[in-house]
DNA sequence: CGCGCTTTTTGCCAAATGGCAACTGACGGC
DNA sequence: GCCGTCAGTTGCCATTTGGCAAAAAGCGCG
């Protein structure tokens, strides 16, 4: 829970009795390897807090391939992306790639926290443009490169996280085939 | 002016007095063809509001090369991305494309609505976090796809932008070279 | 240890893209 | 009208990446 409070806090304050009440609507969940926290076609009913583990997003293109479009490490928020317009189904699966551990609010309460406290409102989206700043910066630079200068960077702003990941996920989040990848890290060694 | 209070309305209900109170603070501004409405290595002391034309983000990569991170298009805000985090100096320069017009708050003087009015914080933070989904839905799938259908996409998502950009700002923005896009324009005709 | 299963690596060749330089076409100044 | 400039196009060839399939390596399980 501890985690959780020091992520909060980074986006404005809370007193202890803030704390314990966000702490009485949070509960644990275990996710196996592969299970999935939200699913597409499914409107988020939850906020899920990761402690440990890895989470991906993704979702299938028209061909029918799986595409990852992100990944989500320890100590992050994950919901649906469209969090802030509420009601409307996602488009993408948030599925974990490891097993994971995570604080979970009902989508209901997290929403709800706004009316008890004041400021809770503007703090979840000063998490969410956070988040989403980080996202855009790292993804931003990645069209204009090749794959090898990709894939280095993704060890650059994912180091605990490259070899956790299959090889395969990898390789579409960097947007190129995984056998090309494959290539890649050979020659890199 | 409507233009502007269209947008915001968007987000959050105002008034006609809180409208008048931003129109009081807004500074027309006209910008011609490549000049600078933002330069990397200074902190943004402005929010801009686009009512006419097209500004490109841009920033120099290690090898001296110009890239174009992204288009603003009519009828958004643009400011330093970190505008959240105050004070941090810019990496990236913001440009007229074209002759553009823009309504201009000095950074301060939209920090300090925030005092004024009561909830206008939230709505910034809604409007970015908005703002940036948007950006993030249209990259993603981007880093998956071949360079034609990236320029597709891009004629999809930006059908009124194509034909006033020039060519060598689109290529470095979809991540190939103008020789290339060039090529990928006459197999489409 | 040996067996199936999944993940990763490789080989082979085709297709896409880059790099460079020359060419073309539009436009404004004179 | 001529010339310089700049954006866009094209040709030529090198390099990168994709597609497919087979081989190799890792892994849990009896």
């Amino acid at each position: 829970m501890d985690e959780l409070f020091a992520y909060l806090l980074q986006f404005g304050s809370l007193n202890q009795r803030q704390l314990d009440l966000i702490a009485s609507k949070a509960t644990p969940l275990a996710l196996g390897k592969d299970a999935y926290f939200l699913e597409a076609g499914h409107v988020a009913r939850r906020v899920g807090f990761l402690l440990e583990g890895v989470l991906r997003i993704c979702y299938y293109d028209n061909k029918g391939d799986e595409i990852t479009r992100n990944f989500i490490d320890e100590h992050h928020l994950t919901t649906n992306l469209r969090g802030l317009e509420d009601g409307l189904a996602s488009s993408e699966y948030v599925q974990a790639v490891t097993e994971c551990r995570l604080l979970v609010f009902a989508k209901r309460d997290w929403d709800e926290l706004a009316h008890t406290m004041v400021g809770w409102s503007e703090m979840v989206h000063k998490m969410t443009a956070k988040h989403l700043m980080e996202k855009l910066a790292r993804i931003s630079p990645m069209m204009a490169q090749d794959a090898t200068t990709r894939y280095r960077e993704f060890l650059n702003n994912y180091p605990r996280l490259a070899n956790r990941i299959p090889l395969s996920y990898l390789a579409s989040f960097l947007g190129v085939t995984q056998s090309s990848l494959s290539r890649i890290r050979k020659n890199i060694r």
